[in-house]
DNA sequence: CCCATGTCAGTATCACTGAAATAA
DNA sequence: CTTATTTCAGTGGTACTGACATGG
């Protein structure tokens, strides 16, 4: 009796803290997400949309798929987002010349403006939270997300 | 010169963390969709409509603005969830006996069936994660989340 | 009359599935 | 002909702003 009123207790206790940590994951979401939607009224593109323009900055000439793949997103996802930022003349989408079926991204000098660190963006916060916290804690919580991201993938 | 030449190798560094740890906030945001979308698919209900359920179940009764509060939404993008959660007949949505403008909010016995840990839900990837991790490491990275949040509010 | 609560209308991004077009 | 790459069409969920109806 005793022992299956600890392992109740237990049990309730882990579901707890799983729902608290959820709390927490649903609160990054959230607010990724609502910076993202100030970004775009603020900087003309949003969260996702910058950190396009900053992976092809580093990459110039990927390819779309490549892009895709880095971003952990189905390329038809990647399309639309493509397709806006041509819209705005911040990408230019080329044909490979080796491949003709694949779609090779360069910046434009707009989209080169956006290549660089900017107020009331996710990557200036995360720059702070960097800088308020020690290196070998912010490496604890990497490995901790990441195995939470393995956990996901699994189910 | 050379203080120059330190001062940019070093902002560079710090840029190239903070896009590497966008990265991993990317993945868990997609992760978090991804097992979304599929438990929609399995169970019939979303990752952010199950929290809702959770939250009902552990507070039965609560008002529709507690709830936007508790999720970190506003109340009109909880009105599209609580109506989807209706039409399936998961929540009762009744009118509070003392204030008539107050919408308060109950599990159906259906769903009451959804307000338990199940196979394929966010939730228990998470149980999976924490039951992988010394609860000290847990620890620090939703320190090292909340400080983000902060930041991210801030901007 | 003024404030609070919640819903509705309209808009936008993201993300997928499945099919199609084009090229290797 | 088969495979690879990308786009297109269609669908659905989330989330906001701003306006509105209703009640305190």
């Amino acid at each position: 009796m005793g022992s299956i009123k600890l392992r109740n207790g237990r049990r309730r206790a882990e579901a707890d803290a799983a729902l608290d940590f959820m709390g927490v994951l649903w609160a990054v979401d959230h607010a990724l997400r609502s910076t993202s939607k100030g970004m775009n009224t603020r900087l003309g593109v949003t969260g996702p949309q910058r950190l396009v323009l900053r992976i092809v900055g580093k990459r110039p000439g990927i390819s779309a798929g490549e892009l895709a793949e880095a971003l952990h997103v189905h390329p038809s996802t990647l399309t639309g987002v493509l397709e806006r930022l041509a819209r705005r003349k911040l990408i230019l989408r080329g044909a490979d010349p080796g491949d003709a079926r694949r779609t090779v991204l360069n910046l434009t000098p707009r989209g080169r403006d956006y290549d660089r660190v900017r107020a009331g963006t996710v990557e200036a916060a995360v720059l702070r939270m960097l800088g308020s916290q020690q290196r070998q804690r912010v490496a604890v919580a990497r490995e901790i997300l990441d195995a939470l991201v393995r956990e996901l993938h699994r189910a």
